[in-house]
DNA sequence: TCTTAGATGCGCT
DNA sequence: GCGCATCTAAGAA
């Protein structure tokens, strides 16, 4: 169960369909120190019409005056990663959606941690209720860096293969946490009740 | 428990 | 310079 990928055309659909429907299934990351694992409890979707996306600039200005170095991923195929820094501290993972040239992708808010939580938290060392509800946590804790921008996804060191799906009646959609922008906007996806959802800042 | 401010560095204007 | 798909420590209650 841990080892089925994902099929290309998965990545094809809506990509608010691609958020709810990887809730449930599992990162899978391989470090020296050994394998992690996780299980994906909240997303948010960004669209390239989309205020808050990075990609935005596209419905402005063309093509050519919004792919930068730093988006570059999001105009790449399909269930590949996007990873960037911000804030000065933090890297934010996304899975790529829709055919290259469409710049969409679905960030991973957070996961539920499954396997080799020691070695999580020896790579963020804080309470374990910490440790991978929030995507710039996750990604500590999983040591993703700009290393794996455009990475593969069906492909190790980081993989994302299927679980249980989250029913429908059990998602819950809601305001992105964070933006400025398109703030009414329901794209962000996580499981109802489940503690390692993150919470938004008051 | 909740709220606030500061850190931190890259990309853009 | 300013803003940022964030996090943490410190302080009040």
């Amino acid at each position: 169960m841990t080892d089925t990928p994902f099929l290309p055309d998965f990545f094809l659909r809506p990509t608010l369909a691609v958020a709810r429907g990887v809730l449930g299934a599992l990162l899978v990351r391989d470090v020296p120190a050994g394998r992690l694992v996780g299980r994906i409890v909240e997303t948010e979707a960004y669209l390239f019409n989309d205020p808050a996306c990075h990609a935005v600039r596209m419905t402005l200005a063309g093509p050519e005056h919004c792919h930068t170095a730093r988006n570059a991923a999001m105009f790449g195929p399909p269930g590949h990663a996007y990873v960037y820094f911000t804030y000065g501290n933090h890297f934010m993972l996304n899975i790529v959606t829709q055919p290259a040239g469409t710049p969409e992708a679905v960030l991973i808010r957070a996961l539920e941690p499954l396997e080799g939580v020691g070695e999580m938290l020896h790579a963020r060392p804080v309470d374990p209720r910490n440790l991978t509800n929030g995507p710039g946590k996750l990604t500590q804790a999983l040591s993703i860096g700009t290393a794996l921008n455009g990475h593969d996804l069906s492909l190790p060191p980081l993989r994302l293969v299927q679980g249980t799906p989250v029913p429908e009646d059990a998602i819950v959609a809601a305001p992105r946490i964070g933006i400025t922008r398109a703030t009414e906007w329901l794209y962000r996806f996580y499981e109802r009740g489940n503690g390692w959802v993150s919470r938004p800042r008051s």
